[in-house]
DNA sequence: TCCCAGGACTACT
DNA sequence: AGTAGTCCTGGG
């Protein structure tokens, strides 16, 4: 019932792609989502309750599955307003992103739920992707609506209202671990302080930051990671193990501090640091640096 | 079997 | 202000 093609996206992407500013596998892969999984000759993923199987075909990216009513959510999430040619050849005065933005060129950054970006990144605390992708799946199944796909099932990741049905022990068996009590307090404590996450996406990055790592469970590294991939403060600096790796290597001493690293990479990329930052994981992850 | 990766919290200095 | 130990899980 869903799969007619869309040409909405597809004249816009094409232009897109042949500057190389769109690359699905550079975009799902570089550690900023967890709901797209390759499929065929693209990947399928779950986003704002809705299911698409996006693909590259000659020239032209499409977006199969995606509604007319749904073009501008499509175009917000693949943040296509954004000239990311302009950042690339900002960033790459500097030796090291240009190397960084040969790999990872056609990344763009997604605008994300910031309910499931949070939950999602809680989750991931001392984690690996394929772990946190099956966590976040295992809650999606057991909380969130199903949505019917080319005669397969997906399921959307569950609102507050839905994740608040959750127990511990529900959450612990999703797959979570230590981290369950951090998520159903998250919940609670949206419900009952009555928290819109879209009130604090309002304020600036700093102000925003400090409301964040009210939650339990979230720290410096999971706070940027939400203010970066939905509630787009594109001066947010997340510091993982392969950013803190890179930067060690190339830019700083190898004993330097994670909070060092955060401020050296927000001082010297400012506006941009998001940007490089996600050029730089994908750099550091696929060259294991 | 053990050991390791992966962030945040707690409880210390 | 900085830091060792702990939390959970899957894979080598």
């Amino acid at each position: 019932m869903m799969t007619q093609k869309t040409n909405v996206n597809c004249q816009t992407i094409q232009e897109l792609k042949k500057s190389s500013e769109c690359h699905l596998e550079h975009i799902f892969e570089c550690g900023q989502c967890f709901r797209w999984n390759k499929y065929e000759d693209g990947y399928i993923g779950v986003a704002g309750g809705k299911v698409v199987y996006a693909y590259e075909k000659d020239d032209v990216i499409c977006l199969e599955g995606a509604k007319e009513e749904d073009k501008n959510f499509w175009w917000e999430y693949f943040d296509l307003g954004r000239d990311y040619g302009e950042i690339k050849r900002e960033l790459e005065k500097d030796e090291i992103l240009k190397e960084a933005i040969k790999y990872g060129y056609g990344i763009r950054i997604l605008k994300q739920e910031p309910f499931e970006t949070l939950i999602s990144f809680i989750i991931s605390a001392n984690n690996r992707i394929p772990m946190i992708k099956r966590a976040v799946e295992n809650i999606s199944i057991r909380f969130g609506d199903r949505i019917e796909f080319r005669g397969m099932e997906f399921y959307a990741f569950p609102t507050v209202e839905q994740l608040a049905r959750a127990t511990v022990g529900d959450l612990e068996d999703c797959g979570t671990g230590f981290r369950a009590p951090y998520i159903a307090e998250a919940v609670r404590k949206i419900i009952d302080e009555k928290i819109d996450l879209e009130e604090i996406k309002k304020l600036d990055t700093d102000e925003a930051m400090k409301k964040l790592m009210e939650f339990k469970g979230v720290g410096p590294k999971v706070a940027d990671c939400v203010l970066l991939f939905s509630m787009q403060k594109f001066d947010a600096f997340p510091v993982d193990v392969w950013v803190k790796k890179i930067m060690q290597k190339f830019y700083l001493a190898p004993d330097v501090s994670l909070n060092k690293i955060r401020q050296f990479g927000k001082n010297k990329f400012g506006d941009l640091a998001g940007f490089a930052q996600q050029y730089l994981f994908y750099y550091a992850r696929e060259n294991k640096v």
